[in-house]
Parts: structure tokens; C-alpha cells; sequence
DNA sequence: CTGTTAGCGCCTTCAC
DNA sequence: GTGAAGGCGCTAACAG
């Protein structure tokens, strides 16, 4: 019924391990044998088990890449960019050695994550890209930590991706963390400069280093600009409302942050989608943008520039991080020193902030 | 090394053949035995060998879900929606019989396509999800329909969302496809009602089902409505600019539709992502919307609502069908009848669309 | 450069 | 309800 190796090689007049010798191409084979073998492969029309392969070879071609929700954007870039790296080069037509990528989406929950990884690890995946915060529950890192582990002694390559490195995993080929914390202090730095004295955080998801790392930039400019002091943390819990990283969240937390502090001249979200509600929620409330308040976002996602008022943002190189995640699981880059990279975020300064009202 | 099912049979006192039935589920065992063995499981951390039990069984627990953009939340909901029904259910916490639903990224190549269907062919995928337009190049079509042929017969289940049928094969499982035309249709009338005559509209890449109904709809519109005879083609030819699915293209697009017919007082763009281009291309042109001029996208993302002014558009369902295309991947869904099912797209009128200036 | 020989780890009839 | 044995299709040493 199904044509296997065994059935080429009888077509080709050779032996199995020949046909395999040309289909893998990591050996020496004549040029007319190869041919002959590679006709009977399309006129046969055999398909590699990959099953059997993976099991003789015990290694796979199939890489995964985990996001925590594959509707967004910040998260689409990231993977497209990685999976382009990773399964795009080849394309002989007859699907050669190329490897199958693939993105997982976890939902951004940690039980998914960690099936996914078991699944992953199951499958002896080839190579494993993690993308996005990650969470900062005692017991799910020691279980990362641990399944992570397992996957590299297992001969899996492993990538951080926009991903703080796991402490206690030192098996893993890389880890590239973008500037949160930097960024996020230039952004509220900014608004300080521009006059902005009652700002509110619209902030991500609490225990999720994204989400700390950005708050913990914008209260060192707080305390750097002198609008807050080092412990001063009732008034900063205050002024911060935590959500998840979607709109609605924006749009809720920022009424109430307008709820808390009705004298408000700039907020500053989590994100650019979370920033998108926020500009809803003020522009329900009658509020002017940037006129009657400044508003800005992080990560610079391609619609950040077409609405209006242009967002204020920072820019994070998603693209070039995935493709270079993608690069390294692949083996065709060499980790940075320490297997650390950290990636600059760049403030960019629009529209949606401007001096507040004298 | 690493553990595999003989250690956990031994560790338990059991046959292999045992493990291998406690494991699957599908088989009575005793309860003290099955106890038994899942603590060996556990006491030696085994993981189960993907390629070897997908080689003997001759299945495997891989899914693929298929689509054009990653990065584009259109593609993004559908397969989060898909992977949800496919993957999400269970949660054993040791991994039990689950799926592994994966997202494959064409980024819109047809050879790419092909050959993710190749690897999952070769990975003797459980089924594969096909998302988002088809390309209507003859060739591609003949080597889809035999390729997925090929997989159906072979027990891959082929679900088809977001793209109508393909002929030639009717081995597939079901194919949902969208109101593309219909939709099209109710919003270009929409325009028209509202007195719009001078309408540009800015298309999608050729060659894509997507692209040509959406289009067909619009021109079904001008000529119901009395603006365009059936064969005036040159007229709506000089129009029409067709481009990629992104923001990119819908600014460049609409400068040049501009350039054609400066008294333009409306543009209907293939997407909402496009939209937000010409709108872009519009403001820059000193152009009020929709004062000046009205603009419509297509799909109804999220960010739809949230620009300024909020975009009149289509809706489609795109979570729902592609949690129905994952149950019917699954076989947790009854096909409809004949296989396919039509979707409905709802106009959606909103701040973006007024009548002409008079 | 090519053929031969063993498994890779698991599932699945068949017996018991 | 459980064990024993064969084979799924391929790759990776070895020879030659």
C-alpha cells in the first residue's frame, strides 16, 4: 500500500542504505546512482517515514516555537522571523532535509507551556525557541528549569527568545532578553521631561518578568525624576493598575486609574495594544489626546504608527530578535558570550505625548 | 541513558506490553497495576518516544494548522482558536494522549505550502488545518488537490477554514469557507446608499480566492447599483489597485488610486490592515475621514474598533470557525452536509463611513 | 562508493 | 487481565 525505502531501492536496482545515503545527502554517492534513485523517488512518489527516521536516527527535524499568544503580533513577528530562519532556506521541491517549524501557542499558561515541552521533548524535537516574558511562580520555574534541562541533555537545542535567561539552566544554548527595564525608564523619563507629574501604569499581568521589568523602569524614572521616593510605594501601588496584555484590560484599568487620580496628565501601558484601550477609554471620558493627556505604549507594533495620534512607544527589534533566535537554534549563529544577549529598546517619540496643559 | 518503556516495565514488574496499554489507555488493566505502573512512570520521569510508538502504530499525535501570515491577527485567532479544541483539553499533567497542535507559517508562498504538507505528510500527521485563502495559480491547485488526496488517504484528516473548496478533492473532511462576495457586496452597497459614486478600492494580492471574491462582491455592488455596466471593465480596472495584505500596501495603493481620480470620495480596502494604510495615505494627503472621504476594511480585527475614526467593516466569525475547524479535525464535530459550509459575514458600520461631501 | 546486518522503542496480534 | 514475540521503516556501523 505505502511505499517505503525498501521500495525505491528495488525500483533503483540498489540497496536501502544507498536510497537513504541520497535522500539525507550526507554522503558520498555517484552522480548516476543518485540519479537513479531520485527518479524512483518521484516516480514511486515516496514519502520519507518520518517516524522511522527520527526513531533509526534518534534525532528529528522538527524544531518548536513557543509564544504565549499566537494572536498577537508582538508574538506573530517574533515566530514568523524564527520560523523563516529555521525551515525556509532549502526548498529542493521534494522537501529534502529541511526541518519542520513549528509555533505552539501556550495561551500564556503555564501548564500549556509545559505540556508543550513534554510534547516537544516526546517528539526528541531538534530545537526548542521560547519567545515572550516568562512566569515568575517559584514552582513553575524549578519546572522549566527542570524540563528545560531535560530537553538539552536530551540533545534538544534550546532558545530564550525576548526571555530573561532561567536561573539554574545553564544547558541552554541562549538566552536574548530585551531591555525592558531600560526601555521602560526612557518612556516615562520622557514624560517627566515633557512636564508630566501625576502619570499612571497601566501594567501587564502580575509574575511575569515582562510585565516587572517594564514597572520597574518606569518607577526608577519616577524616583530619578524625584516624583516618588526610593520605598514610596503606597502612592506608586496607587497610581498602578495591573491587566492583562489586551485591550480590554487597557480600557478598564485606565477608567480606573481615572477613577483613583482624576488629575492625570499622561498614562503609560503596558504595551501597544493595552495603550489602544486606554486611548479609547480616555477618548470616552471626553479626554483629548495628547492635548488633555499623553498616552503612550511599548513595543512599537506596526499599527502604532497609523493611529491617531501616532503612539509614543518604545521599539523593540522583534524581527531581527526572531530571525536571530531562529539562527541559533539552528546552530548557524554563535551564542553571545555567556549565552546572554540583551537587546536594546528604543524610545520613539509621537504623537500621543506632549507637554501637559499649564 | 534515557529511560524507555522496557525500564518502566521492569521497575513495575509488568510486561512492556502492559506499560505500553496503561500508557494508551485503550485496554483494560487492572487498577493496582496501573497504579503500578504510572509510579514508575514517575519515579523514573519517563517520557514517552514519539517517532518509535508513531512508527509502530502507524499514527502520530502531531496536527498542523496551516496559515499564510503569522504576524496577521486574521490567521492568529483562527489557529489560537483551532490549537484551543485540538490541544487544550485534557491536562493529565503527564502529557497523556494529547495532540500537538502546531501552527506552520507559509508566509503565502505556494511552495512553501506544499511543502509543510510534504513534512507533515511525512510525519503521517493526524490531520491538517488549511487556513485563509487559496491561490487560484492552476498548477498549485492541481498539486494541492493531489497532495491533500494523498494525505486524506493515507488517514489524514484535511479541514479547510477560511477557503472555499478545492476541486478535485473530496477526500477532505470539510471545508468552511467565508461570505467573501456576499460581505464585499453588503459593503459596497453600504457605500452606495450612502451616495458614494466615485469608489476606489484597494485589492489584495491576485491569484487568491480571497482577493477575487471580495473584489467580485464590490463590482456585484457598483453594477446592482447602477454605477458600472456588467462589461465595464476598463472602468473598474482603473479603480481597482491590487497589492499585498498589509499596511504597507494599502498606503501606496491609495496614493495611487488618488492619482487616478483625485474626486474619489470613498475607498474600500481588502482588509482591515490595509485599511489603516490608506487612511494613513489619506491624512498625509490633508484628506478628513470621513469627512472628505469615507474608507472600509474587511475581517474586523480588534484594533478595528479602537482607530480613529472607529472602521466600518466586515465581520467574520474567525474564532469560531477555527474552533470549528478544530473540532472537526478532531471528529468532535459532524461535517456539514456536503461538506461544506458557507459562514456569514456581517457589515459592520461604524465612525470611518459617511455620505459625500456635497 | 555500495551492500549487509543489526537494531532504534514501541504496539499489537496471539496465547495463556 | 497479562506476557511473549514479531515487525513497523529506517539508519548506522561494518565490510567489501
Amino acid at each position: 500500500m505505502t511505499v517505503t525505502l525498501a521500495d525505491v531501492a528495488a525500483r533503483a536496482r540498489v540497496s536501502p542504505a544507498t536510497v537513504s545515503r541520497v535522500l539525507n545527502g550526507n554522503y558520498p554517492v555517484a552522480a548516476s546512482t543518485r540519479e537513479r534513485v531520485l527518479r524512483a523517488v518521484d516516480e514511486l512518489d515516496y514519502v520519507l517515514n518520518g517516524p522511522a527516521s527520527s526513531l533509526a536516527a534518534a534525532t528529528s527535524d522538527l524544531v518548536g516555537i513557543l509564544v504565549n499568544d499566537i494572536a498577537d503580533p508582538f508574538f506573530g513577528i517574533m515566530a514568523g522571523a524564527a520560523q523563516t530562519e529555521i525551515g525556509g532556506q532549502e526548498g529542493t521541491g521534494r522537501a529534502g532535509g529541511e526541518k519542520l517549524a513549528v509555533v505552539c501557542n501556550t495561551g500564556g499558561s503555564p501548564e500549556r507551556e509545559l505540556t508543550y515541552l513534554t510534547l516537544l521533548q516526546r517528539q526528541r524535537a531538534a530545537a526548542v525557541v521560547l519567545t515572550g516574558g516568562a512566569i515568575e511562580d517559584p514552582a513553575h520555574i524549578a519546572a522549566m528549569s527542570s524540563k528545560l534541562t531535560k530537553l538539552a541533555d536530551a540533545g534538544t537545542q534550546v532558545v530564550l527568545c525576548g526571555r530573561p535567561p532561567l536561573p539554574g539552566s545553564d544547558a541552554i544554548v541562549a538566552s536574548l532578553a530585551f531591555d525592558n527595564r531600560g526601555g521602560g525608564r526612557r518612556l516615562t523619563e520622557h514624560l517627566i521631561a515633557l512636564g508630566h507629574r501625576r502619570i499612571g501604569y497601566v501594567a501587564g499581568p502580575v509574575e511575569r518578568t515582562t510585565t516587572r521589568h517594564r514597572l520597574e523602569g518606569h518607577r526608577a524614572a519616577l524616583v530619578g525624576g524625584g516624583l516618588a521616593g526610593e520605598g514610596d510605594t503606597a502612592e506608586q501601588e496607587r497610581l498602578t493598575v495591573h491587566g492583562s496584555y489586551d485591550r480590554r484590560s487597557g480600557y478598564d484599568a485606565t477608567l480606573e486609574l481615572l477613577r483613583r487620580e482624576p488629575s492625570l496628565t499622561a498614562v503609560v501601558a503596558a504595551n501597544d495594544t493595552v495603550a489602544l484601550g486606554a486611548c479609547a477609554a480616555l477618548r470616552d471620558r471626553g479626554l483629548r489626546i495628547p492635548e488633555d493627556i499623553s498616552v503612550a505604549g511599548f513595543d512599537d507594533l506596526p499599527f502604532s504608527i497609523d493611529v491617531v495620534p501616532s503612539l509614543t512607544t518604545v521599539r523593540l527589534p522583534l524581527f531581527e530578535a526572531g530571525a536571530r533566535a531562529g539562527r541559533l537554534a539552528m546552530g548557524n549563529e554563535t551564542p553571545p558570550p555567556g549565552g546572554i544577549a540583551t537587546i536594546p529598546a528604543e524610545l520613539m517619540v509621537r504623537g500621543s505625548t506632549a507637554p501637559p496643559r499649564a
